[in-house]
DNA sequence: GCCGAAGGTGAGCGGTTGCTTAGAGCACCT
DNA sequence: AGGTGCTCTAAGCAACCGCTCACCTTCGGC
């Protein structure tokens, strides 16, 4: 009851951690801004107008706007992490944990559109020592995906002739979905999560 | 020999049509810039000092900074979309053409991928009218893609049960390269291209 | 030798930026 | 009643932004 992973809208809002409630809101203000203008575009005086306080109030719970974009990202990439995770290993073939973890991911990204976009989008707007640590995490998914398609190879159910180079193939795939997803287009996220599973089991050549 | 269209170098550069010598560039600085930091993060004092010359001398050859953006989004996408008509209408069956344009759609935005970083991840950045222009370009893009996939469809050659979703899907891929692509990493643009040719081709259910 | 056009510069204008400071309001403890 | 944090605001500072303007140089045509 008290920390709501989801909302009825349809939107998941994994911003439950962020613990001052005028911290949360002016996080979720700024997740919004970053997505449509881009982090340089977007000013701190727009950010605290969303979250309907003034523009002195986001230096109260942040030290700077770098920070709040470095705690965006690194909650964001933990829970992909996590939901990746969960699929990879879970059991089933590797054709099942490959396709549980596409569709997932793929639905994380289409139905957060607003939050995997600065997620994925935003990571050069960051200083070098907090883009260390995100590049940290974005190996840790590399891993993650890897090993799901190595189990297939080891199992003689995929048939893949360059594995780094298909995982590297598989997110970019899932992740630029953030890009081009349109909430008013003809799909739902559930429908390009089963399409891009049914594609990527295709590359990884698991229909025999 | 006027307009040379390559570098002993090795990165393509399609700037021969922009004719005063000083506004090709500040052009090319531009482009330079924007991949960097990104359009809003790089200022019009940056681009005038990386092509050697006073911030006012910018405001002779172009209007504003986002004239800038426009001219280099526009050309690129006209570059972009050569080369996709080049692949999608030469002769061959459609599994040779397929693969002749992912992989020379994925070399371009490998090998040019300072160029196709702005072009393709800084669409946001420019206004309603400049953007509309751009957009239409894109759907021209789309449609060539569509339609190798749809001949590949009509000639039995391909399973696709999702020809628009798939189209997209094979897009995404090709573009997305432009984000990830490390010039001193472990792959070469040709290897890049060749290995994403096998993965369409996996996708499409070219290979039988 | 003079001229006008074209390309370039130094200085700077109005506006906006990220961030700071001084202090107000308010719940809570003794 | 008086102190003590904590949250938030109004005002504003120094720096920087896109862009302009008055002026200088170069050069082909006559």
């Amino acid at each position: 009851m008290s920390t709501a992973e989801e909302t009825a809208g349809g939107e998941t809002q994994p911003w439950g951690e962020v613990t001052p409630d005028a911290a949360r809101r002016l996080l979720i203000a700024a997740v919004e801004a970053f997505a449509e203008r881009g982090y340089h575009a977007t000013t701190t005086r727009d950010i605290a107008g969303r979250a309907g306080m003034s523009p002195a109030a986001l230096y109260i719970h942040y030290k700077t706007k770098e920070e709040l974009l470095h705690r965006i990202s690194r909650i964001g990439h933990e829970k992909a992490l996590d939901i990746l995770r969960t699929a990879a290993r879970r059991e089933g073939t590797p054709a099942e944990r490959l396709a549980d973890a596409v569709s997932s991911f793929v639905r994380w990204h289409a139905g957060g559109r607003t939050t995997a976009r600065v997620v994925q989008y935003e990571l050069d707007s960051l200083g070098p020592d907090a883009r260390a640590e995100i590049v940290g995490l974005r190996r840790q998914v590399n891993a993650e995906v890897r090993r799901i398609i190595e189990d297939g190879v080891a199992a003689g159910e995929f048939d893949v002739p360059d594995v780094q180079g298909t995982t590297l193939a598989v997110l970019s795939l899932c992740i630029d979905v953030a890009r081009w997803f349109n909430v008013n287009g003809p799909r739902t996220p559930d429908e390009v999560g089963a399409l891009y599973a049914d594609l990527v089991l295709r590359m990884v050549g698991a229909g025999r």
